[in-house]
DNA sequence: AAAACGGGGAC
DNA sequence: GTCCCAGTTTT
């Protein structure tokens, strides 16, 4: 394209933005912190998810030094049903950095921001182009698929090398007069108009500059590689009871679901029945010896690499003092306190099936 | 370069 | 059911 057509295209972009956009609470805020919050929670999650959680988020940690003297535990329990909980550990580590080796500042220098934990190079764009007005190109899902779109770019979006040919267009098409609003008006752009499916072309600002649509090919793009099947897996949980209290445990830091808690259990071998896996992997994993366990529930959970189901047994207490062998903590609670731990949602689903039946 | 990492809205 | 979302880290 050329430099003339460039700047009518990011007027015509930034005009469009400017009377449409929808009024979101991030957009209300010029808090460099509250801006790099809400770019996290967007990360990999819808706009409606985050609208759930971003101004409680704001509530229980109004400033970066508040986040980074809140106990990691209390920041999960904020985060808790939003997924890609390494989210929360990285933010939570990123602000005692910010508080200790940049004076409770946000760095602006691309170099520094871009060191912080989590920060990659989406986050460290969208931040300093909106917070501190760098003339850095944000490259999600949305300005992939609208340059896709634009330039009928035959690279998968979900490849890996395609990254640098996308972040060269979306640098070349970036105003650097105004960084900030033309990434906001990009993701916009492909949150409402050039969508997955049926993008709505007759009422795009900038369908005149676009290759496809001009082809009338725009339903070709974006390609896509495939994906593999995902795998399932079968397992048991169970609520053990000693006298009024049941056992729960935390998982490591790292890793899937890492930090938050759930019931003892885990994966039935093939061949083996629930109960002799229940009663084989609580002994396994805790050192606890249960009397026979019996069936309650069972819920279903898909993730975005497999998907699990979960037979949710009922075992007493026998014998012996619990000895982790992969988690690293445990409690023996009451039901009524299972809301003041951060749980993941498939136990989110357990507790509401107990609950109500 | 590929896999791991959550959960749910939209279709 | 499938797709994919304001991506980053680890292997």
């Amino acid at each position: 394209m050329k430099q003339s057509q460039i700047t009518v295209f990011r007027d015509q972009l930034i005009t469009w933005f400017e009377a449409n956009k929808r009024d979101l609470p991030w957009r209300r805020t010029d808090d460099p912190y509250s801006i790099w919050v809400s770019e996290v929670m967007l990360q990999q999650t819808q706009v409606k998810i985050v609208l759930d959680y971003y101004e409680r988020f704001l509530e229980s940690f109004p400033t970066v030094i508040d986040l980074s003297q809140a106990d990691l535990q209390l920041v999960l329990k904020s985060w808790e049903g939003m997924g890609y909980y390494a989210r929360a550990r990285n933010l939570h580590q990123a602000s005692g950095i910010v508080r200790d080796k940049f004076d409770g500042q946000l760095p602006r220098d691309q170099g520094s921001f871009r060191s912080l934990p989590g920060a990659g190079e989406y986050i460290t764009a969208a931040v300093l182009s909106r917070a501190f007005d760098k003339p850095l190109a944000v490259v999600d899902g949305n300005v992939k698929r609208v340059l896709s779109r634009l330039f009928m770019i035959d690279e998968p979006i979900n490849s890996a090398n395609a990254n640098r040919q996308f972040a060269e267009h979306a640098s070349t098409m970036l105003d650097p007069q105004r960084p900030g609003q033309f990434n906001e008006a990009m993701m916009e752009l492909g949150a409402t108009i050039c969508t997955p499916k049926n993008p709505n072309c007759k009422i795009c600002p900038v369908s005149n500059f676009c290759e496809s649509y001009i082809q009338d090919r725009q339903r070709d793009y974006p390609v896509t590689a495939i994906r593999k099947a995902i795998p399932h897996h079968h397992l048991v949980v169970s609520v053990i009871c000693k006298d009024d209290k049941i056992l729960i445990v935390r998982r490591p830091l790292s890793g899937l679901l890492g930090g938050l808690w759930e019931l003892p259990g885990g994966e039935i071998e093939k061949n083996e029945t629930g109960i002799s896996a229940c009663s084989r992997i609580i002994k396994d994993s805790t050192n606890l010896d249960i009397e026979t366990p019996e069936q309650i529930t069972r819920v279903k959970h898909a993730y975005s690499h497999f998907s699990i189901e979960i037979d949710v047994y009922r075992s007493r207490y026998k014998l012996g003092d619990v000895y982790l062998k992969d988690h690293i903590d445990y409690r023996w609670i009451n039901w009524a306190e299972t809301d003041d731990y951060a749980f993941h949602q498939a136990h989110r689903k357990i507790f509401n099936k107990l609950t109500k039946g």
